[in-house]
DNA sequence: CAGTGGTCTAGACCACCAA
DNA sequence: TGGTGGTCTAGACCACTGC
């Protein structure tokens, strides 16, 4: 009875622990199932060839369930997701094993809980704050913006993918990619240039003018508009001096040392998304980050 | 019987519960207390010009207490802490309620888990990675270090805390603090110059010697010597020039751009223990970053 | 083998929110 | 008032470590 998904899905031993779970709809005490799925997990089940069979705990395969109904858009960015009974009743556990998942997605911030009003899936508009990756902030106060930062698109246009660009996004050499370039001015002073790369295929339709139009987080955009949620992203941090170009548009010498801000962003499943390369001006702003 | 805590402790109502919790040695069905504890929180005992009494759950208020312990030395870095159990029946909790208490503070990295082991004191010595807050990573390979880093001190002194030292130590201007240069190097090349300003009292007797003859990560040196532990710290980062010293130190021309880290760490309750201005060399090195 | 942390359950009650 | 997440408990069993 379990065949169907044994065959097709490579993650077998998960999967028969869960359908088992979904398959003892009323019959056995429930209160033993886990602990007999555990006990065929650890042991001879799965695949032989597998020395450590890799032990996952219920809230992880659980918590993996949820990420597939977050990832096949079952529930949208800002849109709640069943309550925890109702999750718990899903997955034929117990309410504790699917509040421990969801408490770990959203320590990863792909969910927000609001008690009293139900989980949330993470969006990157609506946030407190207007830039969630940016870290950027004014000497003067911890204020993000004084005023909301002005956007100029530079420039949108396609090119085929050099040979880091196409590493860094996880796309062939020479395939067609997104380009994208813009100035973030702060109290009308320009303070950081980003050059940014785009797979082609999911942002199929990206315009300078269509970005011009948003009002709002780049990350918003790609989220509404074309269904691409970034959910993390590394940054690899520099002191550079600019090029000529580079002058002009920051309105800065050649001689100011400036901040370089190479940013790999990630949707699920650690999938690059996104090269963004950043300039930024750093006398009245710096770059923070908390270490713990 | 709770005249003397509610007296001297401005949290009086979380303190208020543990009294009682700790007071009700045996008489009571136990498993009654924290239900009604809870009552009496969030609703008419503690302060009445409190508007928000500001309710604090059970595991916070023993995280609390189990930070308390840290702080007053009651557990040694690198040591155990009791077990689970043993901690529930001190502060007359369940075991559930020790572990969700412990489990934020290992998140905070206070405290280490290890199945089958213990609970352990976070410490900066024995770590996997030789400096756990240093940023800095090798263009080639992740390895921290391309072998161990070379470290050289310059110099170590007294000095009369400037006001924006004396600001970030929280000690008093022209107050006496240490001052501390050193330098680091990978691979022969000098890569990070560092200037650190300590403050005085906490690190007496604090000298280059020690700071040579110490083999390890300076902040291993500060818990064992000085019983000063980094809990964690900020930093903020801007592109910089060198100055002339800096540029003889790091052996680079002065038209160099380098990184400026300018970190606060902190110990326990937020006390900021040591300021630190860091140089770093970024043209085979960079600052990694990971946003959330 | 005993002791530790790790998982899972079931049930109770609380705080918060919205209708 | 009902539904949601948040806290707390008690008890069972599992995985890991070291004697």
């Amino acid at each position: 009875m379990i065949d169907k998904v044994t065959e097709t899905d490579s993650k077998l031993t998960l999967h028969i622990v869960l359908q088992a779970n979904l398959m003892n709809t009323e019959s056995n005490s429930l209160s033993d199932i886990s602990a007999v799925a555990n006990l065929e997990l650890a042991g001879s089940a799965g695949s032989p060839n597998n020395p450590t069979p890799a032990f996952s705990p219920l809230y992880q395969q659980i918590k993996t369930l949820i990420l597939q109904s977050l990832q096949a858009g079952e529930w949208k960015p800002s849109a709640a997701i069943p309550s925890e009974m109702d999750l718990a009743v899903r997955y034929k556990v117990s309410q504790g094993t699917v509040r421990k998942a969801i408490d770990e997605l959203a320590a990863e911030n792909l969910l927000v809980r609001r008690q009293g009003k139900g989980t949330f899936v993470a969006t990157h508009a609506e946030q407190q704050v207007q830039y969630r990756f940016l870290r950027l902030f004014p000497d003067s106060g911890d204020l993000q913006g004084e005023g909301p930062a002005q956007r100029q698109i530079i420039d949108c246009k396609r090119v085929r993918a050099s040979s880091d660009i196409a590493k860094a996004l996880a796309v062939r050499q020479g395939e067609s990619v997104l380009q994208v370039r813009r100035v973030l001015s702060f109290a009308s002073t320009p303070t950081i240039l980003e050059d940014l790369w785009l797979p082609g295929a999911p942002f199929k339709g990206l315009t300078a003018e269509r970005l011009r139009a948003y009002h709002g987080p780049m990350y918003a955009l790609f989220e509404t508009e074309f269904g691409v949620r970034m959910v993390r992203a590394e940054e690899k941090i520099r002191a550079v001096l600019p090029d000529a170009d580079q002058c002009v548009l920051l309105k800065t010498s050649a001689r100011t040392p400036l901040l370089s801000v190479e940013r790999t962003a990630y949707t699920y499943n650690d999938a690059p998304m996104e090269l963004r390369r950043g300039l930024y001006v750093t006398d009245t702003h710096y770059y923070r980050n908390a270490l713990n």
